[in-house]
DNA sequence: TGTACATCAGTGAACGCGCGTTCACTGATGTAC
DNA sequence: TGTACATCAGTGAACGCGCGTTCACTGATGTAC
């Protein structure tokens, strides 16, 4: 990796390009999103950019990879704020972490967690980064979990009474993977709290709320509250988020 | 509105149109719409299209309202099943219903809840229709409160304590509205729980549990039952869906 | 250090494509007397 | 019932547009001796 002006110039037009892009997607979305106008405000002939990327798709691909870690990023900063031993203060500040990147980045949220684009298929690679954004907020329960601090209506002591066994199945193989610490009925109210946060951020961002929640500060940090329950935090120790 | 021959012929070819850009949608996705394919699938020159619909944006209205009318009578069709008696088996079931229709036509379901169309901003006429969807569980909680059957853990004799003042207004104005026999805490988590559907349905439909929870039908179906708990509907009275 | 060759970034023209929308037109259908 | 006129569905050509990708090329940068 010797940092030639060649190898320096490559990278620097590499992030050219793509900042470029993500600044297309948040102005007319992904579908909008031409390697032509790209090209054009780096100031480059079309043609140059496939020195670059071998497709439009593959830039499509950067940029999903990008979203998905700078949501990670955010996330675990978010987190890393309140006291450690404030659990749901952590699990609100983790939530409204994820909130505030979507709200400030409402096309790169959409391109990675609206509806699919259409003729381009996700490859292999984004799945890895993917997987960093629930992360943290599963972290947090399993830390809760370790410490025996969770408890909800509903919860039984071994972790399975009342699953359905399809699910069970699946809890038993994601459980191995991703928190092994964390009860299976826990863990389900975990993933669906995880797919209902991203239920009340599209609703909001994708203008579903207009006129009923707006703004949807105070309904979103209840929902959250609501979740935090659901998968048995223990009640806030000090003031909320 | 006589019915001669011309008018008949209206009629019959807008249908027509409508349904092929349906189909269209259906293979390709909201913004791979085309005027020209679907002029070619009816079987007309493509200028024709505009004795029936003045832009492409016109059609896509029509997609849309149309979607939500059929989302709604799908709802409103399976929750007609259980026992009127059995409040948890209809808001179940009108939950199940909403799944089915979405995974029968994920294109049209992208197109009302998904990301939206870049360069289309929806007409206020899409608003009455889409308000009919998430009517039927509403008038579920309405009329389980009427009875006095709600109850939850959190969930407060007068409906109001610890909302939060901005929440607590917006909840005002839609209560007036939409459901004015529930108290304002149900409220809340019925807005709560109707979003968290959306998240569970998009996150299925939009690939983000594969190689997780799939098939999705018993996590769904664990979801739909956490909601039920959480607007405080009382436990089942005879068999699951 | 200097030269000869290999690498590679960027050019510019071209390919073939499909799109939404407009317009003057024709011929069939409908209506008023 | 028959005729004269008005309405309107559908045609076909054209407008101007932007797109992704390929290709032979040039000139600058890097490398081996």
């Amino acid at each position: 990796m010797p940092s030639t002006a060649r190898a320096l110039a490559r990278t620097q037009i590499t992030t050219d390009i793509v900042d470029a892009a993500r600044r297309q997607l948040a102005e007319a979305g992904a579908q909008q999103l031409s390697l032509r106008a790209v090209a054009r405000e780096v100031g480059v002939v079309s043609s140059a950019v496939y020195r670059y990327f071998p497709s439009r798709d593959d830039l499509l691909t950067r940029l999903i990879v990008d979203a998905y870690d700078g949501l990670a990023d955010a996330i675990t900063e978010a987190e890393a704020e309140p006291p450690r031993s404030d659990l749901r203060g952590r699990w609100r500040a983790a939530s409204h972490g994820l909130r505030g990147w979507a709200r400030a980045r409402p096309h790169e949220y959409a391109l990675a967690y609206g509806s699919p684009v259409p003729g381009y298929a996700a490859p292999e690679t984004t799945i890895a980064p993917a997987a960093r954004v629930p992360a943290v907020h599963f972290s947090i329960l399993q830390e809760a979990a370790a410490a025996g601090a969770l408890d909800a209506p509903g919860l039984s002591p071994s972790g399975r009474r009342g699953l359905d066994p399809q699910l069970r199945g699946q809890l038993e193989t994601l459980v191995a993977q991703v928190a092994p610490d964390i009860p299976l009925d826990v863990l389900a109210r975990a993933l669906a709290a995880w797919t209902q946060l991203f239920g009340a951020i599209s609703f909001e961002l994708f203008g579903h709320l207009v006129g009923v929640m707006e703004p949807a500060d105070a309904f979103f940090a209840h929902s959250v509250d609501l979740l935090a329950d659901q998968v048995g935090l223990p009640p806030a120790r000090g003031k909320g988020p």
